[in-house]
DNA sequence: CTGTTTATTTAAATCCTTTAAATCATGTCA
DNA sequence: TGACATGATTTAAAGGATTTAAATAAACAG
C-alpha cells in the first residue's frame, strides 16, 4: 500500500494550497471552476480518501448518529431501525447501533462511546430503569436525544411511539365484540410506560364493556416467541377457562399459538388470539394473526426526521408524539362458541 | 452546557502538563502513582470526556470495526452479529453495522464511509456480485478484512462459514434414510458460493443413494418465510408429487410449512421438511423443525477473534475456515408413508 | 558533598482538515 | 493613471490528544 494521500499531497502535486483543495472538493464557490475541476480530477486519480476524523475534529460535526434499542434481533425494533436507516442514509449520516438488553450499564457505556466519538445525536429506546441522569447524559453534553418506543414521564425529550392504551383497547374491543368474556392478557412487563399503558387499555376496555377484571388473567412474561410458547401451558390450565388471549405483541402471540397447537387445540377456532405490532410475519403465521399495527415504520421515520431537523437548527415545541395504531383483522380470532 | 473539558483544562487546574495528564489517564508507568490518582480524580470531578477523534487522528487507531451483512433483520445474521458483538465488546471495540441488501453500490458506499472514519477493520458477508476490487478495497487501504457466511473463490482473505455441501448432505441423507425418493429443494439462489455448494451437496447425496436427479424439483426463490410460503403452492402442484422438501434455510422451511398447513396438509406427517441453520425459532415452530445447525455463533465469534488477532499483529496462514454443521432431528420429518 | 543513576515531568512536533483573515491579481471607472 | 472593487488564492491559526527526546528532580553510592 502506497503512503497516505492527503489534501497536501494533492495540493503539492498541483502547486496550490491545501485550503484551495479543501474548498474545491467541497464545491465552494470561492474557487474558480477550472481549478476545481483540476483538483477533483487529481483527487480521483490519486485515490484520495477524505479523512473524517480530521475534519470532524475541526468542525465538531461527525456525521455519526447513535441508535440504541433493547434488541436489534427483535423484529419490532428491526422494523423501526430499517425506517431510521433509510431516512439517515438519505441524509448521508452514518449510524452506529447497539443493543442494551435492558442493562443500564451497557446503555451508559454505549452513550459514553458516542460522546467520545463526537456523535451528532442519539435515538434511543431507553432501558428499563434508566436513571434520569443517563437519559440526559447525551443532551447535557450537546448531543441531541430522541426517544422511541418507550417514554419517560416528565422529561423534555422528544418521544415517538404508538398510542398503547388506545391500541390495546382496539384489540380488546374486537375480542369482546366477538362475544368473548374471559380474556387473558399474556406477556410483557409492567415496568415500562408501555407495559402500564397496555395493561390499562385492556382493563379500561373490559370495564367499559361491564366485564369484571380478574388480575389472575394477567400472565406477564418475556416478550418473545419463547415466552408466548411457555405461557401456553399456564394459560390452558387456568381454572377460569379463558376463551381468548390479548397478547403483548406478535411474537408472544405466535409463540402462544404454537403452544396451543401443541396441545391439540386450534387457535382461531378454539381460542382467539390477538397480537400487537403487525410484524411482517403476522400475516403469514398460521392462522394469520389478528393484530394491531403499531406504526413501527412511522416511529422510525419520524424520529430520524426529528433528529435531523433538530441538528439543522429547528426547535420543535412538542415532546410526545403518539402514532395512532390500526386494527388488522385476520384469522386468529373468531366468534365465541362453547368449548 | 459548560465549556468543553479537555486534557489541558485538567492540566492547568492541577498545574501539570498535558503530557502528564495524557499519560496518567492511560495508566502509563512513566507517571508517579500519586500524580496519577490526583489526575484521575480531577478528570472525574470535571466530567472529562475523552475525545477519540483527536486521539485517533494522532494514533491512526479508531477503535471502530465495520460489519456489513445482507440484512440484520434476518435472524441468521442476527445470531452471527450477536456473537460478534459480544466478542468485540469484550475488547472495547465499537462496531458499526450496515445492511447491503445485496446491492453492490450500497456496500461500496459503506466501505468508503468506513475508510473515511478510519475504521480499524471490516467483517463482511459480501453482496452477490461484489467485484474483486471492492472486496479488496478495504484491505488495500490498510483496513484488514474478514469474510463471513459467504466465500469468494481464489482470494486471500480469511473466511469463516459453515460447510454447506456437508451440511445439506446431512439433511438430504436423513430424508433419504426415512424412505423418501422424490425430494424437492426449495428456496435460495445459485448465484453465491453458498448456493452452489448447497445444491451440489443435495445432488451428490441423491446420486450416492442411486436416486435420479430431476432439475425440475429445484425451486429457487427468496430466502425468507414469505418466499417459502409462496413456494408452497408451486411445490404442492408438482406433477412428480414430492414427499419431502429440503429447504434452503429455516425461514424458508417455516414459511413452507405454513403454506402446507394452509393447504390442509400436515407437515411432518404428509410432507417431510428440513430447514437449515437451526435458528432459535426452529425448535418452537409447529411441528418442531428438523434442521442442520450452521454454526452461526461460532462463525461470529471466530471471525471477530481473527480480526482482533490480526489487528494485534498476528498473521494466520489459513484462509478458509469451515465450521462443521450438525444434524438436529425434530418433528417435521417422518418415515415415508403413501399419500 | 559530588557525581551518577533513576524516576518524573515537560516542550514541541505531529496527525489532517477547516476557516477567518490576508494577500495577490485583474479589471473598472473617474 | 490612480483608487477601488471584485474575484481567486494563500496564510496561519485552530481543533485535542499522543509521543519522543530532552529537561528536571530525586535518590543513592562512595
Amino acid at each position: 500500500m502506497a503512503q497516505k494521500i492527503k489534501l497536501s499531497t494533492i495540493a503539492e502535486s498541483l502547486g496550490v494550497s491545501t485550503a484551495t483543495v479543501s474548498l474545491a472538493l467541497r464545491d465552494s464557490p470561492l474557487v474558480a471552476d477550472t481549478t476545481r475541476e483540476k483538483i477533483k480530477d487529481q483527487a480521483r486519480a490519486l485515490g484520495y480518501i477524505y479523512n473524517r476524523r480530521a475534519a470532524s475534529l475541526r468542525t465538531s460535526r461527525s456525521g455519526i448518529i447513535g441508535v440504541v434499542v433493547h434488541d436489534i434481533m427483535n423484529p419490532f425494533y428491526a422494523e423501526i431501525l430499517r425506517a431510521i436507516e433509510s431516512e439517515l442514509d438519505r441524509n448521508r449520516q452514518t449510524f452506529i447501533l447497539s443493543n442494551h438488553y435492558d442493562s443500564v450499564e451497557k446503555q451508559r457505556t454505549f452513550l459514553e462511546t458516542l460522546l467520545q466519538l463526537g456523535s451528532d445525536g442519539v435515538i434511543m429506546s431507553p432501558a428499563i430503569g434508566t436513571p434520569r441522569d443517563d437519559l440526559l447524559l447525551a443532551e447535557n453534553n450537546g448531543m441531541p436525544t430522541i426517544l422511541i418506543a418507550r417514554s419517560v414521564p416528565d422529561i423534555d425529550v422528544p418521544t415517538f411511539r404508538g398510542d398503547d392504551a388506545y391500541g390495546i383497547a382496539l384489540a380488546t374491543n374486537h375480542i369482546i365484540g366477538l362475544g368473548h368474556r374471559v380474556i387473558a392478557m399474556i406477556g410483557g412487563t409492567d415496568q415500562t410506560s408501555t407495559g402500564r399503558d397496555r395493561y390499562q387499555g385492556y382493563v379500561d376496555a373490559l370495564k367499559k364493556a361491564g366485564i369484571e377484571v380478574d388480575p389472575a388473567l394477567r400472565i406477564p412474561g418475556p416478550r418473545t416467541k419463547q415466552g408466548g410458547f411457555e405461557a401456553a401451558v399456564n394459560f390452558l390450565s387456568m381454572p377460569q377457562k379463558p376463551t381468548a388471549a390479548v397478547c403483548w405483541n406478535d411474537l408472544v402471540a405466535i409463540g402462544l399459538m404454537n403452544g396451543i397447537q401443541r396441545a391439540g387445540l386450534v387457535p382461531g377456532r378454539d381460542i382467539s388470539v390477538t397480537g400487537y405490532d403487525d410484524l411482517e410475519e403476522a400475516s403469514i403465521a398460521t392462522p394469520a394473526l389478528t393484530t394491531v399495527w403499531n406504526g413501527q415504520s412511522e416511529v422510525g421515520r419520524m424520529a430520524a426526521r426529528a433528529l435531523l431537523d433538530k441538528l439543522a437548527g429547528s426547535n420543535a415545541e412538542d415532546y410526545l408524539h403518539l402514532i395512532k395504531p390500526e386494527m388488522r383483522i385476520r384469522q386468529s380470532t373468531a366468534p365465541l362458541h362453547p368449548r
